[in-house]
RNA sequence: GGGCCGUUAGCUCAAUAGUAGAGUACUGCAUUGACAUUGCAGGGGUAGUUGGAGCGUAACCAACACGGCCCA
């Protein structure tokens, strides 16, 4: 006998390195094909909850492909992220006493690498915890060699084309990471700041004009005040020069629309090296640029010697302190402003003037744009392809370098003039050289490296050996879909768009599932700072990766947040628990699985019942897998497992088991394993370890002939007959009887005997059919023709009446509430609907069936009424 | 400022315009051959508000309120 608790600590390693042994990961030859490409985790990163519903949903889709004629790739690997990863291998050295440039470039490098080693597969081994079913041994690396040559082979066709180019811009600039990030890295937080009110004086005269600024430490490199051509206030003070205060530069007043005349007084500091807007301002009006700061945001030497070397926020106080007492600092108001921080390393960004590699990404949008227009790529729910549309035309040149060591270095050199030229190689760019110059000549690499989602645009195809020619290239690509959350439409999606088709000229994936956040169960964002954070392993651990996957998956409705809360883990862990025991049930009463075939010829109704409500459930959870509705398919899979299969066909096949009838039993032993060999093959790709377990328990594998992972779904079809609506009268039947016995509070174990004395002659041959059946599982001693002499009470089922005997004593005040009740309740739902047949306009508008369909429920309820009234009066 | 989404049972969420459902929580009862990680039954809804189109709406339209998110 068998435990009777399914432990999946027991189970999930060992099933997990059985498919590693097995290789059931890998793509096994078939017409049809089907592929994903992970979105690369982080390799610094360890698996969070959404990992978990990002890879569940993944897993799902791999496997139900699988199973059913597609030669399937799962695609797995992780990005080299260059920031995280950088800062957190210099971080560790430098708790070891060691200095990254003391180490000097190379040997960094080889720490990182070391560290990735080390560390990298952690992330890895997490998803294989979750039971994903990735082609492991493709796993992938941004940084690995083939990746690598793809990265420089795009850098340099780009440039050829003039898709990328450097350039010396404004930039968001991360003043502890000391290197440049994109817009989409910074991040606008509304913060509580004090806008200052400066008297800036006026030159020759004793007047001043007043600024407002939230950076009063940048008026060390302000070059103009502006105000709005329409200001009249300013008139008179157009072309007038100031003198900035503490440093005695002379600027002058300019007029520029940019001055918003509702914004503190209407006149505004320019200083085009430190503000986007005031840069633009700068470039309308041919004003000075002056930097103010080093790249780790210190005063550089363009200011007063007093303030040279001072971090910007001490210059900030410092400066204040110089105006207060030269009585300029006239105001401070408390406002609310949005300040711009690195992601990364949560310091306030400043705009800074640098040179860059930028790519021009409004060009590469235009193919990308026009394939979710022509429906080539479809993202689903489909409202987020306005989200990427907003975003793609109003798209801006993308920042790709970075001022880091790990990562993709860019391939290009500069010659003693510092021409540039670009090849993937230094030999090719030596070549370049020699050309130029017409002769050899020293070349200096640039030192900077490329962002990390340049590398993970190209994702989709790299990973499957472009720029070689490779089959998995043809076979592969366009992918199938992409599976990704919508935090990364920008950054990861549409860039991966843009790259496939400059590279690949074809889409790089046919649709786009966008998944939720997962949030807490109070549906705020999971983060570290609120320590709302729920480890995906630890509910591993404690509740199976089966439930957690069929928790999010049930959870994953289109276009919501997944609220997570820890009981609906626990109760699915319940779920397979049902499951495992639904198993001992059916190996207790000898159902065989060595033979398990399509059940013909089925002369029992309940077997019949449950074949055609598996036939039914099935196509539906097929349907809504193709349709991304996971939520759905769980749903009726859970449904149908626990209620239609356990609930009502296992307590109902008993009857048949306990009887001595072999060939029934023997029809239903078949039928149960049937329908159960299939629920294992329809809840594989939501819980594949627990129906792995089960399937290799019970030798369906066949001796390795016959891998579950492999199997297909079935397609059997079947109509719905008199068999199939005969149980569904009996389950209506027994549970008007349940029913009645708990209102009249008689014990639900207390055998009653049923006078059908009055009833309709084809109902009394349905009791008389199913009277085994019906006693059993309805807890009814015997059906009577003659009255005797016990309490008893009227019960009506669909019209009929049935008088039930029973011994308890029952309070007649309480039967006749109950009834009273239900005729209460079915008399103001023929108040409803008379109420709508009287209505002409529906008559007359409504659609006939519609319309009968109301008629002959008021006229089925009016027979119940009756029939109530009836019983009421026999009381 | 621009845009997107949401508001349905205590909670988390479903539902082609045609009698509002599920899971969970709650209440009562049950339990000698799968399972207490169980079974049976039950209570619980002014569908955010207001207006409009429509025979008919939770669903369509508009406005408002509240909440969330993205972009500037």
């Amino acid at each position: 006998m068998s435990s009777d608790k399914y432990i999946h600590e027991n189970v999930e390693n060992k099933i997990y390195s059985y498919w590693e042994e097995k290789k059931l990961f890998k793509p096994k030859s078939n017409k049809k094909k089907f592929s994903i490409v992970i979105p690369p985790p982080n390799v610094t990163g360890s698996l969070h909850m959404g990992h978990a519903l990002n890879n569940s949903i993944q897993d799902l889709l791999t496997r139900y492909h699988r199973m059913n004629n597609f030669e399937t790739l799962w695609q797995p690997g992780t990005d080299h992220a260059g920031i995280a990863t950088q800062a957190l291998v210099e971080k560790k050295l430098k708790s070891e006493g060691i200095d990254k440039n003391d180490l000097g470039r190379e040997k960094f490098i080889e720490k990182v690498w070391e560290w990735k080693a080390q560390y990298g597969d952690i992330i890895i081994n997490q998803l294989k915890k979750l039971g994903c079913s990735c082609d492991w041994s493709r796993n992938a690396f941004t940084m690995d060699d083939n990746l690598s040559k793809s990265v420089l082979k795009v850098f340099v066709e780009m440039h050829k084309k003039g898709l990328i180019y450097k350039s010396k811009k404004l930039v968001n600039w991360d003043t502890v990471l000391k290197t440049a990030i994109s817009d989409l890295e910074v991040d606008q937080r509304e913060v509580n700041s004090k806008l200052y009110y400066i008297n800036y004086p006026i030159e020759g005269t004793d007047n001043f004009i007043t600024i407002a600024t939230t950076r009063p430490e940048t008026m060390l490199g302000d070059t103009a005040i502006a105000v709005n051509p329409s200001d009249d206030r300013y008139k008179s003070f157009v072309n007038k020069n100031v003198i900035i205060p503490i440093i005695e530069r002379k600027i002058k007043i300019i007029e520029d629309e940019y001055a918003d005349p509702e914004q503190g007084t209407g006149a505004v500091k320019i200083t085009p090296a430190h503000d986007f807007n005031d840069y633009d301002v700068g470039e309308r009006n041919n004003l000075e640029i002056i930097n103010i700061f080093t790249p780790d945001g210190k005063i550089n030497d363009n200011a007063p010697d007093n303030y040279i070397g001072l971090d910007r926020f001490e210059a900030r106080k410092r400066i204040l302190k110089e105006l207060s007492d030269k009585h300029l600092l006239i105001k401070e108001e408390k406002i609310k402003n949005k300040v711009p921080y690195g992601d990364r390393s949560n310091s306030i960004i400043e705009p800074y003037l640098t040179e860059q590699w930028f790519a021009d990404a409004k060009k590469l949008s235009i193919k990308a744009k026009e394939i979710v227009n022509n429906k080539t790529t479809n993202f689903f729910p489909p409202n987020w392809s306005k989200t990427y549309f907003q975003w793609m035309d109003n798209i801006e040149p993308w920042c790709i370098s970075r001022q880091l060591w790990w990562g993709h270095q860019i391939p290009a050199w500069y010659g003693p003039d510092g021409k540039v030229f670009v090849d993937e190689t230094k030999e090719g760019a030596k070549k370049l050289a020699k050309e130029h110059y017409k002769k050899d000549v020293e070349l200096i690499r640039d030192p900077d490296v490329l962002d990390t989602w340049f590398s993970s645009g190209l994702w989709p195809f790299a990973t499957l050996g472009w720029p070689e020619k490779n089959e998995y290239l043809d076979k592969f690509y366009p992918t199938s879909v992409l599976v990704t959350g919508f935090d990364i439409i920008f950054f990861w999606v549409a860039r991966m768009m843009m790259f496939g088709m400059e590279f690949q000229n074809k889409e790089p994936f046919k649709n786009i599932y966008v998944h939720a956040l997962v949030r807490d169960e109070k549906g705020q964002k999971m983060s570290k700072s609120k320590g709302n954070v729920i480890d995906p392993l630890e509910l591993i651990e404690k509740y199976s990766a089966d439930a957690l996957r069929f928790t999010l998956l049930s959870m994953a409705s289109p276009g919501r947040d997944v609220k997570l809360s820890e009981d609906r883990v626990k109760g699915y862990r319940n779920f397979l628990n049902k499951i495992w025991n639904a198993n001992n049930l059916l190996i207790q009463n000898e159902c065989k699985f060595e033979h398990v075939q399509i059940p013909k010829d089925i002369k029992l109704n309940i077997n019949k019942w449950i074949f055609i409500e598996f036939i039914d459930a099935n196509e539906k959870i097929k349907k809504s897998i193709e349709n991304y509705r996971f939520d759905e398919a769980a749903r009726i899979a859970y449904q149908f497992v626990w209620h239609s299969f356990c609930d009502w066909y296992l307590e109902l096949s008993k009857t048949i088991f306990y009887s001595e009838n072999n060939q029934n039993i023997e029809e239903t032993r078949n039928v149960a394993s049937y329908v159960f060999t299939q629920i294992l093959v329809v809840l594989h790709p939501f819980i594949p370890f627990l129906t792995e377990e089960i399937w290799l328990k019970n030798k369906l594998d066949k001796d390795g002939q016959d891998f579950l992972m492999l199997k297909n779904w079935s397609d059997v079809h079947e109509s719905k007959d008199n068999d199939y609506n005969e149980v569904n009268e009996i389950i209506e039947f027994v549970s008007a009887i349940r029913s009645f016995k708990n209102e009249i509070e008689i014990s639900p174990g207390a055998l009653v005997n049923i006078l059908i004395d009055k009833i309709n002659p084809d109902i009394k041959e349905f009791i008389n059919r199913n009277s085994n059946t019906l006693k059993k599982i309805g807890r009814i001693n015997d059906f009577l023709i003659d009255e005797i002499k016990k309490p008893s009470a009227n019960l009506i089922i669909k019209g009929e009446i049935y008088k039930i005997y029973f011994d308890e004593n029952v309070e007649l005040s309480k039967i006749k509430a109950t009834l009273l009740n239900k005729k209460n309740k079915i008399e103001k739902e023929m108040e409803r609907i008379n109420s709508k047949l009287n209505n002409k306009s529906f008559i007359e508008r409504a659609p006939n069936d519609i319309v009968e369909q109301e008629k002959s429920n008021f006229i089925n309820l009016e027979k119940d009424v009756n029939k109530l009234n009836y019983t009421l009066e026999s009381l």
